[in-house]
DNA sequence: ATTGACCTATTGTCGGACAATATGTCAATT
DNA sequence: AATTGACATATTGTCCGACAATAGGTCAAT
């Protein structure tokens, strides 16, 4: 049947959803700053004119984002979303698509060199200080799995935070979620790597505390091809699903 | 004062977010495969012993990470979550945090030349159907800057779905929520660089069939610099925080 | 094969209720 | 002065019960 009218199909949404939005609208356009309380429940009710049942509903749907957060454990406050805030929808998105270790392992070796480079014009001493404190404990644990681990995952997260770029933390989430805790965890458990991950990472504090892009990028690039072939040599299955 | 016992803090979760939890595991664990109904309201009271408000705010926790959709409006279903789920939370948090053209364009430098790379060995022969398709049209609408902008954006959107590599996607969110229709966007009403992006996309699509990685991940640089002198020319303040 | 009438199940929204707990105030104690 | 205790208040977390709207199914009528 040609030639027929065509409506578009009509919108309604529930009143949750809106209300959730105009708080939403709300706060990203700074009428209520980070920091901030968010008005009490009831209060919130009579200015929408809903009850309060779809106000929590409402509140439930921001603070999943992150941008709503407790105060004190009681009232409601605005918070500057923490780049792991979004971890748990990552996560769980990356877990039901099935991702593989190459999958992650491809994203890793675009953002991590990437940060490296960054890092090293951006770095501030602060940044710098964390790193070296975290080299120390990476030495003392060189030998204990789980403190290890800890100790890389921190300090890539502390590199990728020097960047002061909250697109790229964002970004990176997939790697802070699954790549190093899970993939990673399991190559350190098989090789005990600890020797070669310190040399990478001594090399790449040292590239950016003399300010070499290229080196600490270079750098970065070795050590996410170490952990391929730990992947390789530890027949984990670079093509399989990542789990857990 | 020294020398106290200290304990720790207790934990106490709100019920609506342990439910939250429960469901969530039973559904990445595969308990509950995607595209399978979530019982009714009712039902997962009585099963959990709560009250329906409380499994709904649990609900609305979950809702908003894409792991439930609605099926026909009415029933909840466990869906697949989407790459432009978080997107919302992604872009919030990017704003709250004001994050800069430039840093937007770092992200993109480093993943979608990569993108382009990766296309090549993976892209399906529908893939390719699809990016062709997008070349027409873009080669249409080539002076109708609303259009060209979306033409713009699917072009990257179909070429990272081409990669069939769900961490990439997903690392690229903030590329899809605010560098491509704000950032770029803006270019495009500066300059009406049309004739130049269809080249550059002409000539990644090439590379792709010829199955040449380094063409296509040249030819996506080049367009990303594009990009860069676009914003400079246009003088739109490549270190000036993205807004709306 | 479409339309219409009807019933049912389920969600969206309402209103009110109460317990637990933070917060604030003020007096009493040391 | 600083801590403690008693008390009132505000706010959240949870419960209960109710009802309108609507998507889905069934079955008869056209």
């Amino acid at each position: 049947m040609p030639n027929q009218i065509n409506f578009e199909k009509i919108a309604h949404q529930p009143a949750y959803r809106v209300v959730s939005e105009k708080i939403r609208n709300a706060i990203i356009s700074g009428e209520i700053k980070a920091g901030e309380l968010l008005p009490t429940e009831t209060d919130l009710a009579e200015q929408f004119g809903v009850t309060r049942s779809t106000i929590r509903e409402a509140i439930r749907l921001l603070e999943h984002g992150g941008i709503l957060g407790r105060a004190d454990r009681k009232r409601l406050v605005v918070t500057l979303p923490k780049t792991d805030a979004v971890g748990r929808s990552v996560s769980s998105a990356l877990l039901m698509h099935q991702v593989t270790y190459e999958e992650l392992w491809q994203v890793a070796m675009g953002l991590e060199p990437l940060a490296s480079k960054l890092a090293c014009t951006t770095a501030t001493k602060k940044d710098k200080q964390l790193l070296a404190a975290n080299l120390v404990r990476t030495h003392e644990v060189m030998n204990d799995h789980d403190a290890l681990l800890d100790a890389e995952i921190e300090f890539h997260d502390l590199l990728a935070n020097a960047t002061h770029n909250s697109a790229l933390l964002l970004a990176r989430s997939p790697l802070n979620e699954l790549f190093y805790p899970v993939a990673w965890g399991a190559v350190i458990r098989a090789l005990s790597p600890g020797e070669r991950i310190l040399v990478a990472h001594q090399h790449i504090y040292g590239a950016i505390c003399e300010n070499n892009p290229d080196k600490a990028e270079e750098w970065m690039k070795k050590h996410m091809l170490d952990f391929r072939r730990g992947i390789e040599l530890g027949n984990l299955g670079f093509d399989q699903p990542v789990k857990a």
